[in-house]
DNA sequence: AGCGACTGTCATCAAACTGTCACCAAAATG
DNA sequence: CATTTTGGTGACAGTTTGATGACAGTCGCT
């Protein structure tokens, strides 16, 4: 999931336009609208990785939102943060304990708003926020120790996983077998020069099978007489 | 836990005294320090459930201190809170990027200030909060020690209710047999790391069993070479 | 003391993972 | 084109790792 997907739920167009750009542009995709039914809905048919919400919306009241939301237990676990007019100091404090993850004053600053949606993110969803890395299709929670190709989870032995993360640190770049002993298998390894071959066979097969027998394009790269690299580019 | 512990890092004595007040009145536990090596030290005796820091203190800034924090494996998920003088935006961004949970501005309600800690403690510890713990088709009720799987009762010995908790708490993170010794049987425990397996296989039994033999999806997964974690996702 | 629930450790079994080889295919080399 | 070099592949035997069932010790309660 290396896009997050943000549900905006804010009346005031002008602003909305504004946040919109500013998280479009920080790699999110967002979703919004000014009306808390049409709120509801949109959550439904997908499920956002963080709802932003202003406290005054019509339809639903933003409070009545966050109740519905965290009453499902399929939404309860979606991070919410509040929007509100200055001062509010009783809307705020009864949104914290409506089960709100966080608010922001209005008026913020665009760059405020960001930090404190990865914050709540890198809190919430700790592989949507930098403890994954990323690559063409190849996604790795590290956290989580899974990896994922396409939006399909991969099934790797410790070794190849240790083999990807090395190749996911420093993407495009060639390593030579020698090189890969040492970093992947430790300084102390022994080891025969070919079993990196072995090993990038096996992780060839993992991660470019697509399940049913298809087969996804290679994306380790062999370069003859120097080594291996991660790479997405087919010509070249 | 029903009584959190917190670290009050403040040097207006005056401040600190109200805030320790309002906190003791709400059933914490608090601890006050106006230096911010101190504070370290403090820290290091007893791990604290919440730690409120001003950002202007004498020894070390707050900000020095929440990268040592975040820094030290074991400090690293201890939730801070910065209290902040008011309109200094640039210290916010930069405290929620280092790692800071939340802020709050000077001069602040301490009925705000309350509902702000007892949010950010329901999203990192919802055991101290009171709340339920959801994840998936798992409940757990914490003040009523009681455990749910797809609605139904499941029983639990005490162990195996603390290691479930830990991974409800941490959802889909992978922890290693040694972190889950020390975080679930106590930093001084001098048992086998086997002793894991053995609980886990316990907890498993409990928790996949529905009722009349039937078996429910294994919601534990383990990750060889690596350790357990709580994961609902199947296939991908 | 007796009982029952809970714990920690072991021995054993099964499955997954690893490293090496021999052999084949492809690419360079002359 | 023949030869040499380099990488791909399937098989295999040894090793590591996790799952499991049994068992004895501990604790709290009656």
């Amino acid at each position: 999931m290396a896009q997050p997907d943000m549900l905006l739920v804010e009346d005031d167009a002008a602003l909305a336009e504004l946040v919109t750009w500013h998280f479009t542009r920080e790699g999110y995709s967002v979703r919004q609208t000014g009306n808390g039914e049409e709120a509801m809905v949109m959550v439904r048919e997908r499920l956002p990785d963080i709802v932003l919400l202003d406290w005054m919306v019509e339809g639903l009241s933003g409070i009545e939102i966050c109740r519905q939301l965290r009453r499902a237990a399929a939404t309860a676990n979606v991070p919410i943060i509040m929007l509100t007019a200055r001062g509010e100091e009783e809307d705020r404090v009864r949104g914290l304990q409506t089960g709100a993850d966080d608010y922001v004053t209005k008026p913020f600053s665009p760059r405020e708003l960001v930090a404190r949606v990865a914050a709540v993110l890198r809190r919430v969803r700790p592989a949507l926020a930098g403890a994954a890395i990323t690559y063409a299709d190849i996604e790795m929670d590290i956290v989580g120790h899974k990896v994922k190709r396409a939006g399909k989870n991969v099934a790797l032995g410790p070794t190849e996983y240790r083999l990807l993360r090395h190749f996911l640190e420093h993407p495009g770049r060639v390593f030579s077998r020698e090189h890969l002993l040492d970093s992947v298998w430790g300084h102390d390894s022994d080891n025969e020069l070919r079993t990196v071959d072995v090993h990038i066979r096996r992780l060839r097969k993992a991660i470019n099978d697509g399940g049913g027998g298809d087969e996804l394009p290679d994306i380790i790269r062999t370069v003859r007489s120097a080594g291996y690299s991660l790479d997405m580019d087919l010509a070249g």
